[in-house]
RNA sequence: GGGCAAUUAGCUCAGCUGGUUAGAGCGUCACAUUGACAUUGUGAAGGUCACUGGUUCGAAUCCAGUAUUGCCCACCA
């Protein structure tokens, strides 16, 4: 017999074994007719532990991969994990920094410390491996993957290579945005803006008055820029120039006119720092102005500045401001302006545009075939989208990935760090060539490393490739794919499931790459899911460790079942959700709860000397109690609505149908009436349906149960197929009649209740209706037991009398000759509302249904719904009329 | 500045394309419990579905506007 609570850490870790084991995990123990479905599972970054945002994206991807795999469809599921370049490699920094060393890129050097990242990479790699385990992951291990091993990298030299072939990779001067603190590049998704109050000074320079934020940057300024239409300005001409008196002596200056200037901002006029700004960058650009540096990779300020040369600029601003104000330049300084600081979203520096030597990928190039088009790659990654070829759920996503298309500037992909897929380009004094090894001797390889997602984005194809075949250096990256048999049979993948957080960083780059290199799409659905909050709303954060829930704790405290259900049920993708313990203990509790209903089932069969491994099919139906009948037909509906709702990823929805079915219908109800009337077959049928339908959700906890009540020879749950909807138990008569059985029972309770009756004294109730008596004889046991009655008084000939306190049932009729029980007054009233607002109701679909407009526009189905809501409505008004005349 | 969303019970949230009396979990209260399960059961209290208009026989649901909150994008010298 079972213990009397489940005890999931003692079971979860062999149970897993045993799938991993068993090879279900596989897409080849998989019906080998099977249509493929594949996910490639997000990889998470190998620079440590598992959070909630990795719990919640394998809870979700193994409920799709399960339920696909039960479905008989190949199913698989991709692991791996992310080499994530700028963020181990600050981790790995900073580890040896607390480590006493000073200055680790020095120290080391470049061999040296790529050696030791990749050494602490590994263990990593260790860890997150055992706890995607924890999590109950059934994804395929045996093709785990990574994003920095040979035959990604052979992948990432090949489509570098390529584009640059096409013209679609330069390198170039532009202006990027500078980490002097990570002293590296980051792109334009990885800039956020922090508000900071600071001053906002206004100076004379020349005749004109200009206003900034930044005075530091402002020694090599020697354009004005003002908008061409601004009158105030009208009697400057465009290239005309001026002497002004300025920081380090006079310079002369030029009048630009431009008419990306707001006249309305500040005086109108403003000076360019081309270097150091990506608007003054473009109009310097567009006007071919000079651009020359102020300051340094180092954020020192270089000699230009003359006297304040080698200052950090934060030190140097209110000493320029100074100067300024003493040679009577400063006009007034505003104390309360608001500006929004860039700053580094890995490292948090400040960041600072610098113009530099940098790789892009130009996305506005229409030279990339698709379709039988010459398209720019943006315009593929709006199409794909925008013909439904990608659907991306929610599909309010769309509008925001439309938005960042439009306004997507060149993408630049180098990065000044070590640790990542290293530019494959060569230098040899001015020449220059691209390739993965040397070209020969004197030749320098390009010393940045390209940007994560520059790998990352090839990461549902990469991983299919046979690596055997990426390792010949013989074969094109066409020929690899033709060749690589998982390619062929598993992509495009069928659904990405991810935060909606990096649906620029990844998915998008994702579309871009993938098109590009492989003429596919990368996956037909995207499945945003929100980000997991606190219990206020708040981001978990790191830096507040009290705020933070950890997944292993709480799957060693409630089981990972019980995590999973909490995170998915109750949530809407796209939606942030909040979680916290006591969620999670609820679900634990409806866990425990499965487990004692399978409990009670085995003792059932105990006591009835059943073995429930030798129960293989249901009863004859005329064996069928109309309890069994209900419950079966039932287990039909939500079998159906669960299947619909997990194709459609409708998670929650189908999650919460089965947990109300079995807590509220299985075991409240059902179980209730089995006790001392059990059909135990019936009982085992069911609860292997739930099982089953459960397992893609609390996978651990099915199997282990699963075990005790499958049929001699079923194998394993993983395995096992689907439950089909059987049209033939479909009984809507049992269910309603089971239901009003139930409301027959609640209305006997509350006489007893209303009445004062003590258990034990007897009411009386006096049923009409020859089948309902002899259901609730039959019933009446339970009855007792529930209502505390101790006998009830069936008879059948009684007719319904005015006095009686009654129960409107539509086939039965409970009349209860205790006065004052229900309030019949009452309940004409409402019946009589009901009737009133039900003739509406029926009158305004005829109307509609007489509209010839209607009729001719509508969709056939809107117009089948129609006719059944008059029907349905028309039976309802004719029984609360015919009540009302019993009533009346 | 542009965009997206949210606003439903004390708390956290469901409520699909408009349709009986708006639901769940937790919490609260009352009662029950030698019973598969106290990780329990039965029941109660608790909601002007943010607000204002509109469409409709009928609106939490659709439309418009207002307010509050959150997020994303852009970024101003």
């Amino acid at each position: 017999m079972l213990p009397k609570a489940y005890d999931p850490s003692s079971v979860e870790d062999s149970i897993y074994t045993k799938w991993e084991e068993s090879g279900a995990f596989r897409p080849e123990s998989c019906d080998p007719k099977g249509e493929p479905f594949t996910i490639s599972m997000p990889p998470p970054n190998a620079t440590g532990q598992l959070h909630l945002g990795h719990a919640v994206m394998l809870a979700l991807e193994d409920i799709f991969i399960r339920f696909q795999r039960m479905r008989g469809k190949k199913a698989l599921w991709v692991p791996g994990t992310d080499h994530a370049a700028i963020a181990t490699e600050n981790v790995v920094i900073k580890l040896l920094k607390d480590g006493g060393m000073r200055d680790p890129r020095k120290e080391l050097g470049r061999e040296a410390l790529i050696a030791e990242i990749a050494k602490f990479v590994e263990k990593s790699k260790a860890t997150i491996r055992s706890q995607v385990r924890k999590m109950g992951s059934s994804c395929d291990w045996s093709r785990e993957r990574y994003t920095f091993e040979p035959s990604l990298n052979r992948c990432v030299n090949e489509v570098f290579a390529r584009m640059y072939g096409d013209g679609l990779i330069y390198r170039g001067h532009r202006i990027v945005n500078w980490d002097p603190k990570l002293q590296t590049t980051v792109s334009d998704d990885e800039v956020e803006y922090k508000e900071e109050m600071s001053f906002f000074y206004t100076f004379q320079y020349g005749p004109f008055q200009i206003a900034t934020a930044r005075p530091e940057t402002k020694f090599g300024d020697k354009y004005v820029v003002m908008h061409p239409e601004d009158k105030r300005y009208a009697k400057y001409k465009h290239g005309e120039t001026f002497e002004a008196e300025w920081i380090n002596g006079p310079v002369r200056a030029t009048v630009i006119k431009d008419a990306s200037i707001d006249p309305e901002f500040g005086t109108g006029v403003m000076t360019i720092t081309p270097w150091h700004d990506h608007t003054d960058f473009a109009i310097a650009e567009k006007h071919g102005l000079e651009k020359e540096q102020i300051i340094g990779f180092d954020g020192k300020l270089l000699p230009v500045a003359g006297e304040f040369a080698g200052m950090k600029i934060d030190d140097a601003r209110p000493l320029i401001v100074e100067k300024l104000k003493s040679k009577g330049l400063l006009v007034k300084v505003d104390e309360n302006y608001v500006h929004n600081k860039a700053v580094s979203q890995r490292g948090g520096g400040g960041i600072e545009p610098q113009i530099k030597l940098q790789w892009f990928i130009d996305v506005n190039k229409e030279m990339v075939p698709w379709k039988g088009e010459q398209m720019s790659l943006k315009q593929i990654m709006h199409s794909v989208v925008h013909h439904g070829d990608i659907t991306i759920i929610p599909e309010r996503f769309d509008k925001t990935y439309f938005h960042w298309i439009d306004n997507l500037r060149d993408w630049c992909i180098s990065r000044q760090i070590w640790w990542g897929h290293r530019v494959p380009v060569w230098y040899k004094d001015d020449a220059m060539q691209i390739g993965a090894d040397s070209p020969g001797k004197g030749w320098e390889q390009d010393a940045d490393t390209l940007d994560t997602w520059f790998s990352s984005a090839l990461w549902t194809w990469s991983t299919l490739i046979d690596p055997k075949k990426a390792a010949d250096p013989a074969l094109s990256l066409e020929e690899i794919l033709k060749q690589s048999p998982d390619f062929q049979m598993f992509h495009p993948t069928s659904v990405m499931e991810t935060g909606y957080d990096i649906l620029f960083f990844w998915v998008a780059r994702m579309i871009l790459m993938t098109t590009y290199a492989t003429g596919q799409i990368p996956f037909k659905t995207v499945y945003l899911h929100g980000l997991i909050r606190t219990r206020d709303g708040k981001k978990m954060s790191k830096s507040h460790p009290e705020t933070m829930i950890d997944p292993l704790d709480m799957i060693q405290n409630y089981g990972a079942d019980a995590l999973r259900l909490s995170m998915i049920v109750g949530q809407s993708p796209g939606a942030d959700s909040r979680l916290y313990e006591e969620k999670i203990a609820g679900y634990r509790n409806f866990v425990n709860k499965l487990w004692n209903a399978s409990r009670f089932v085995l003792l059932q069969c105990e006591q009835a000397g059943v073995d429930p491994k030798s129960i293989t099919k249901l009863p004859k139906s005329s064996d069928l109690s109309l309890a069994d009948r209900a419950m079966l037909s039932r287990l039909q509906t939500i079998t159906k609505k669960v299947t619909e709702g997990l194709t459609e990823y409708r998670l929650s929805e189908a999650g919460d149908t089965l947990y109300s079915f079995v807590w509220d219908d299985f075991c409240d109800w059902y179980l209730e009436l089995s006790k001392g009337n059990a059909n135990t077959a019936v009982l085992v049928h069911i609860l292997r349906k739930i099982l089953q339908l459960l397992h893609p959700y609390c996978p651990f906890v099915t199997e282990e149960l699963w075990s005790q009540v499958k049929a001699e020879d079923a194998g394993m749950l993983i395995s096992k197929p689907w439950p089909e909807v059987k049209k033939e138990l479909v009984d809507t008569k049992a269910e309603e009649a089971f239901l009003q059985l139930i409301s027959v029972i609640q209305a006997v309770r509350k006489i007893r209740a209303d009445q004062g009756i003590e258990p034990g004294k007897e009411i009386s109730t006096i049923i009409h209706t020859k089948k309902w008596v002899e259901l609730l004889e039959s019933q009446e046991g339970h009855i007792r037991r529930m209502g505390k009655i101790s006998s009830l008084t069936f008879d059948t000939d009684a007719k319904p009398h005015k006095n009686a306190g009654s129960v409107f049932l539509p086939e039965i009729e409970v009349h209860v000759p205790l006065e004052g029980v229900i309030d019949i007054a009452a309940e004409r009233k409402t019946l009589e509302k009901e009737k009133v607002e039900l003739e509406k109701y029926v009158k305004g679909i005829e109307a509609k249904l007489g509209n010839k407009e209607f009729v001719a526009r509508a969709p056939e189905k809107v117009i089948v719904a129609e006719k059944e809501k008059l029907e349905t409505g028309a039976e309802k008004l004719r029984k609360i009329t015919e009540r009302l005349k019993m009533i009346g």
